[in-house]
DNA sequence: GCCCCTCTTTGGACCGTTCCAGAACCTGTC
DNA sequence: GACAGGTTCTGGAACGGTCCAAAGAGGGGC
């Protein structure tokens, strides 16, 4: 009891395969009685095309892989249903892949995605082994999203512009009259490009000697304890920006713990607007990096590639918005 | 340039295709020397078996289709830690699939699994149409995996037992002193389960008239709504259990703006365990079902189908745990 | 009636694997 | 040196689609 293959379907319909084949594609070759037949055949049966043997055929698979580097932070969400929604209008599906889940094997991660033949890979935020990732854009077209890491050659970048994005967070809490401001920093291209900014920001209203900066894992446990040090200071900061929303989170837990009322005693800033930052109970000012923007300007990156267009390891960048929420307000 | 073919390992290594395919498969029936020159070769050229292909011939994927039903409440995590360690302990792949992006066009959402003629099918969570389920599970294995929706024949479930996990919520809240206690209901299954079980605690202890239930739509924003209503009410409960995590965040919520602390002056628990309620900021009384375990038996499950032993429509039920956090205390 | 042209339809090759029956190659025995 | 018996290796047939060249059907003009 084997599903329906297209020859059943063309028995059935008294037509050849080849027929089959051409009307279930919608061909306006077929005449419309042949058509309605195959059409029918097909229906009784419940017949479905073999998504294998049409790849195999076709030399393509109609599907791009997505490597997510991973699913506990779930900020790439708004960034998959921009991608899903372009895709998917072209008659493409979407495999996701869990970068962690595989890491434990020792084998890239892309790999079960490259073994199923996909058409085009996006690689959603910071990959633990970006050098893998050589390889792998020499086969088919790679875009990474969400990330502004440093990409091979021939690799298109979408990424929300953090440069501005920081800056936006650094001028609303200086125009709030806050001063002495610190930046709780984090890791790879994201980390440093906001961090900098941050920086380049505080100098240009003479605050360089009021910025602090600490590093951070960009966790929440990495947000707390960094504020717990920056809080010991003598010379406290009356405003905090951290690198991302969950540090923010434990930047926030830190200033309950030491009996600090955000935003009275303090401000708190995080990035990425991610669906923690608008519970209310949180409600955090943060930037939204249009993730949706993003998605399916990776998704129009890929379908040029697929066209011979794209390719050029252009970098595009979106711009960035604020999210003034209750975390933050005028310096003490 | 095409990706090279097994024919092209064979030629290079001087051997035929058949030969190259049981090499590369570890069989025991080939001589050494030849075994390194075809794993060699293949080495050289790079060569990635085609997955389309060899499903083809196999007549089957080694792949497991996992449908979620949204992203967006990060629940499902560590199950599908504990399905991937055992799927990829068998040699088979994981393709996620999210119900709600595929919603919109209509289609059922698992087709797009079906037609990659995937081995099995593992549902995380409710599905919005259960009953589409039925013609699904005709094909394929089939198994509901964290939801306890009525499953069409055949098709096994593994799922925490919610009137456990309810009993421990109330006897909890009961044993801390609290008398009256609002349940804020959730739908499906899961919602109906974990309200029936708290009404019967309650009423086992006395307090049946004591038990204030009014239902939400499990988010965020109905769980603060609802909490309103119930602490605007004159005779304002002690506490709060909430179906799902998400709603007690909104719980929080609204105790916070009605001036109520928390858990001084209203205790709230809620159900999953999901990351968020670990934050220390919110530092949630929740329930653990560990979903790593359920992950875990759902593969099992499969694997035994795919041998002709399970499929029997079995109902498996992992005991949960409460985590007493910071959100529960002795009543006011 | 014949030829040509266009519109439909068809058989067979091909995609890259696995599987199987049988061929080729050893090794030892008489 | 022939033969048996085991171990290695190979060619060709699947698997279920797409694609293409060519065959068949119809219609119009002579």
């Amino acid at each position: 009891m084997r599903p329906p293959t297209i020859r059943d379907v063309a028995e059935r319909a008294g037509v050849s395969k080849s027929l089959v084949s051409l009307a279930l594609r919608g061909s306006d070759q077929v005449r419309p009685e042949k058509r309605d037949a195959v059409l029918r055949a097909a229906q009784e049966l419940g017949y479905r095309p073999n998504a294998a043997a049409r790849s195999l055929s076709e030399q393509r698979t109609r599907t791009v892989g997505v490597l997510l580097n991973d699913l506990r932070n779930p900020w790439f969400v708004d960034l998959l249903d921009g991608l899903n929604s372009l895709l998917h209008a072209n008659g493409l599906r979407m495999l996701l892949a869990d970068a962690r889940l595989n890491r434990r094997t020792g084998q890239d991660p892309a790999d079960p995605l490259l073994d199923l033949r996909v058409d085009g890979l996006v690689v959603v935020g910071t990959l633990p082994d970006p050098a893998a990732l050589g390889d792998v854009a020499g086969r088919v077209p790679v875009v990474l999203a969400g990330s502004r890491e440093p990409a091979p050659p021939g690799v298109d970048v979408v990424a929300g512009d953090d440069e501005r994005g920081a800056r936006l967070v650094a001028e609303h809490l200086i125009g709030l009259g806050h001063r002495r401001i610190a930046h709780i920093a984090g890791y790879g291209a994201v980390g440093r490009l906001r961090r900098r900014s941050f920086e380049a920001t505080m100098r240009r209203h003479g605050l360089a000697d009021e910025a602090v900066v600490e590093p951070s894992d960009m966790t929440e446990e990495g947000g707390y304890r960094t504020t717990v040090r920056l809080l010991s200071r003598p010379d406290r900061p009356t405003a905090v920006f951290a690198v991302n929303d969950i540090a923010a989170i434990g930047a926030l837990s830190a200033a309950e713990e030491l009996g600090l009322r955000v935003p009275h005693d303090l401000s708190v800033a995080g990035y990425d607007n991610t669906s923690i930052a608008r519970l209310r109970h949180v409600w955090l000012t943060t930037v939204d990096n249009t993730s949706h923007d993003i998605g399916r300007r990776a998704a129009r990156c890929l379908l040029e590639c697929f066209e011979g267009v794209g390719g050029a390891g252009r970098v595009q960048l979106t711009t960035p918005t604020l999210e003034i929420r209750g975390t933050t307000a005028t310096a003490p």
